[in-house]
RNA sequence: GCGAGAGUGGCGGAACCCGGCAGACGCGCCGGACUUAGGAUCCGGUGCCCGAAAGGGCGUGGGGGUUCGAAUCCCCCCUCUCGCACCA
């Protein structure tokens, strides 16, 4: 009597035994296989799994396996992502330390992954908050700095009131905290950050290199650099004579210009509101605005504004236009100046109608514009309609390139590209970071904490309740250091660096985890790296694979790796939701995942998880279940169980099967297709179910059907290869079932016979029919004749394996 | 508005790259076997309509096109999802 399939008593016997066999420790630089980088997104170590780790660990696990099956050396590290917001705010709620919260969790995980049987290599764990990793992060920081990567400047920074730090741009969501949803306000603070604005058109162009790349992330992240091509443009002002620069995608428009405006932080603005005798207008806006978060979307789209009382002369024209002020111009963008063109500008012709400024069209020289003759339409640059009319006409000498050239001979003007990516804002006024390494002297200024002394260790003792100030400010013992130049009196700077600074570089500390004396090993950086398949969420598609990918860049140029792209391909799977929604506990349809490994087991989780719908998709776990595919393994396990009792070999029908499933399945694991191969195992467990009910020997197929599920349902076909088929070692390291070619391609031969595209008959062959046999069949053949009836047969077309067409006249 | 992707049974989804038996595989549902019992296990059925059956008709968001043949290729439209959005 076969044992009953109980995944509680077979899988945690195995995870004791790969651990102790040290089955997925990677191979050393001796080691012939070819290399592969299977690197998973860290967890951030907020509590126990959850389904959103499960999701992501069962396809990144199976890409391993795969690739170890396939004969590779495989790297598959794991580590925390351990510094950061959340464990600080939870330890202020729990009244426990943040280190403490976030060890003990670290922990919790690091047991429920190895209970959902992940194939990590345990040797290379750390975690970020270790001080031998954040002293690393700080070293590397030192880099950027010496280059000018790293820079300090006082700056308005987006402050989110309930957390009492900065946030970056990208952690700004609708002008509210991406964490807490607070609105956040604009503050002007002292702020370090890195130069990924000097990588913009680098981070554009290395996107050639990104094949294994999704159309979707690449074109999020293109659309968050946001390049956009046209002319700087020199403006003076009539009352002082000031020169004036203004960015312009259309400076073919220049001629249609009618008015001028400032963003309200333009460093102008205040001379010039002196002159225009409104000070007091433009300071209560200014004041009105610093109270609003920097993104707020009503702010923006106000077409309110200020004359300013002074005008700029336009130079190609030598116009006078007036000048205003208006939140409507972003300082961050540009040059925080832009020419008010509202023939051809949605914004400008708004604010145009709404402070009496007329409109003109520009008319193109080749009618390129549709308004040409009547004028009743004003277009934007994207051909879109802005307004009708009537309006003014104006001609323009020239299109874009030629007015560009005749700018920049005139010297009124040059070719210019801007970009909407800001540079990175890495301070956070908290305690639960990586300290920035610098300190600060009253003689020297900035001075870098020499290497041979880091990491600058976050203390353990500070109170780190927010007030607004960093933590460490209150640390007199962290602050007060003496000058590293000068040994004079100094402070250290108490800022610390955002998580993401951290996790911008651990997959390089994965391939040398231990070294002591750099970050990481150079030769191992260079045998692993880049990584061959990066597996993790959607919602890091812009924020830390753009800073992983400029820090990449930043090291190379600094000479440090030889490669400019960490992530050769990459896989961001969809969510795990729940009745059509993000799950949270506030809605209460959270479902966690350990306890559904206990009560089904992790192959079935797993599994599970996989044939629910491709990698890219939400999965709603409303819709899914995991009774059919324990059902399933439940099947492959009488299967083999009764193959393995049974001698003599595989029938021939049933070797077909088996082969043309291989074939599939590899195809399928290449292309991540887990679904659909999950779906093609069950078909060949049913037909081996078949076969051994009718008698038939089905050893073969069961073995191979073992080996392809083993990167999906580890456990169960550890166990069923190694006690009940008689292998030898490990079904993780033995080869890839091979397939033969001509075996899989042979099918149980129907002819299937179609008249003018609708099927009248399928008729049994053999497998390797040929186009003379066939046409035989077709013209001569009974129950051909019956299919067509009268007609006139005009051409059979023949495609093997199993089609015959017969074309038909009248 | 711009960009990307998607519309197939009661449900999740196959087949689309490369046109050739649409609905693989699973869930659910229906029926049966075994059972004191079933929320266990096994077997069968299950796109829709007509029909007892054989069989026939209709079917991949809508409309057109190419083709002997279209879920698949081309054009137009509709709907949905995601990302970006005063970016000058």
């Amino acid at each position: 009597m076969t044992r009953p399939y109980d995944p509680q008593q077979i899988e945690p016997r195995w995870v004791e035994a790969w651990e102790r066999e040290r089955l997925y420790e990677a191979g050393g630089p001796d080691d012939p296989r070819p290399k592969f980088y299977a690197l998973d997104m860290f967890p951030y170590p907020s509590g126990d799994l959850h389904m959103g780790h499960a999701e992501v660990f069962a396809f990144g696990d199976a890409i391993a396996r795969f690739a170890w099956m396939r004969g590779h050396n495989v790297l598959h590290p794991i580590g925390w992502d351990a510094f950061g917001l959340p464990a600080e705010n939870a330890a202020i709620k729990r009244g426990t330390h943040p280190k403490e919260w976030t060890y003990r969790n670290i922990d919790l995980q690091r047991a429920s992954f190895k209970r959902y049987g992940v194939s990590f290599d345990w040797s290379r764990q750390f975690n970020t908050c270790d001080p031998e990793y954040y002293r690393w992060t700080q070293w590397l920081f030192l880099r950027l700095y010496e280059r000018g990567l790293a820079y300090r400047k006082l700056a308005p920074a987006n402050w989110c009131p309930k957390d009492q730090t900065v946030l970056a741009n990208e952690q700004v969501v609708a002008g509210a905290c991406e964490r807490c949803g607070t609105p956040v306000v604009r503050k002007d603070l002292t702020q370090w950050f890195f130069r990924i604005t000097e990588y913009a058109q680098a981070l554009l162009d290395d996107m050639e290199e990104l094949e294994g790349w999704s159309e979707r992330v690449l074109t999020m992240q293109r659309n968050w650099i946001g390049r956009s091509e046209g002319a700087e443009v020199e403006f003076e002002i009539a009352e002082t004579g000031e020169r004036i620069t203004v960015f312009t995608t259309r400076p073919d428009t220049l001629w249609g210009v009618t008015f001028f405006v400032f963003a309200p932080e333009h460093p102008s603005v205040p001379a010039l509101a002196d002159i225009g005798g409104v000070p007091a207008e433009v300071r209560d806006l200014l004041d009105r605005l610093q109270a609003t978060p920097l993104t707020s979307r009503e702010q923006a789209q106000s077409r309110e504004g200020i004359p300013l009382g002074v005008h700029a002369i336009n130079p190609v024209n030598g116009e006078k236009v007036p000048c205003f002020v208006a939140p409507y111009v972003l300082m961050e963008y540009g040059t925080g100046a832009v020419m008010g063109v509202p023939g051809h500008d949605q914004r400008d012709f708004e604010f145009a109608r709404q402070h009496g400024l007329p409109v003109r069209v520009v008319i193109q020289p080749d009618g390129e514009e549709r308004d040409a003759e009547t004028m009743t339409e004003a277009y934007d640059h994207e051909g879109v309609m802005v307004a009708s009319g009537p309006f003014d006409g104006t001609p323009s000498p020239g299109g874009i390139p030629r007015v560009t050239e005749w700018l920049a001979s005139e010297g009124k003007g040059r070719p210019a590209v801007s970009y909407r990516l800001r540079d990175w804002l890495i301070s956070r006024q908290r305690y639960w970071g990586a300290p920035i390494p610098i300190v600060h002297c009253e003689r020297c200024g900035e001075v870098p904490v020499p290497d041979d002394r880091l990491p600058v260790e976050l203390p353990d003792d500070v109170d780190f309740s927010p007030t607004g100030e960093s933590p460490l400010a209150k640390h007199d013992g962290f602050v007060n250091v003496a000058c590293p130049r000068c040994s004079g009196p100094a402070r250290r700077d108490t800022d610390t660096m955002d998580t993401f600074v951290d996790s911008s570089w651990y997959f390089l500390r994965y391939c040398s985890p231990r070294k002591e004396d750099g970050p990481f090993e150079t030769a191992e950086v260079a045998r692993w790296m880049p990584a061959d398949q990066y597996t993790g969420g959607i919602e890091h598609a812009i924020l830390h694979l753009m800073y992983a990918r400029f820090f990449t860049k930043a090291l190379h140029d600094l000479g440090l790796v030889p490669f400019r792209e960490p992530f050769t391909n990459l896989l961001n799977q969809g969510m795990v939701i729940m009745r059509g929604a993000k799950m949270s506990k506030s809605k209460g349809n959270l479902v966690e995942p350990m306890p559904l490994v206990d009560r089904w087991g992790a192959d079935t989780i797993r599994a599970t998880m996989m044939f629910a719908n491709k990698p890219e998709d939400d999965i709603d776990w409303a819709t899914v279940s995991p009774e059919g595919v324990h059902d399933w393994l439940g099947r492959v396990w009488r299967a083999a169980h009764d193959a393995a009792a049974r001698d003599g070999a595989d029938p021939e029908a049933l070797r077909r099967t088996t082969h043309r499933t291989i074939e599939q399945v590899t195809a399928l694991y290449e292309g991540f297709r887990f679904n659909v191969a999950v779906a093609r195992l069950m078909e060949l467990t049913n037909e081996i179910r078949a076969a051994l009910d009718r008698g038939e020997p089905a050893r073969e197929a069961v073995t191979a059907l073992v080996l392809m599920a083993a990167p999906m349902t580890p456990f169960v076909a550890e166990e069923l290869w190694r006690e009940v088929l008689g292998g030898d070692g490990s079904v993780h390291r033995l080869g890839w079932p091979a397939f033969d070619e001509e075996l899989a391609r042979q099918e149980a031969a129907t002819l299937v016979v179609q008249v003018d595209g609708k099927v009248r008959d399928t008729i049994e062959v053999s497998p390797d029919v040929t186009q003379e046999e066939a046409e035989r069949l077709a013209r001569d053949s009974e129950r051909a004749r019956r299919a067509i009836g009268d007609r006139e047969v005009a051409r059979v077309i023949v495609r093997p394996p199993r089609l015959v067409n017969l074309v038909t006249r009248g």
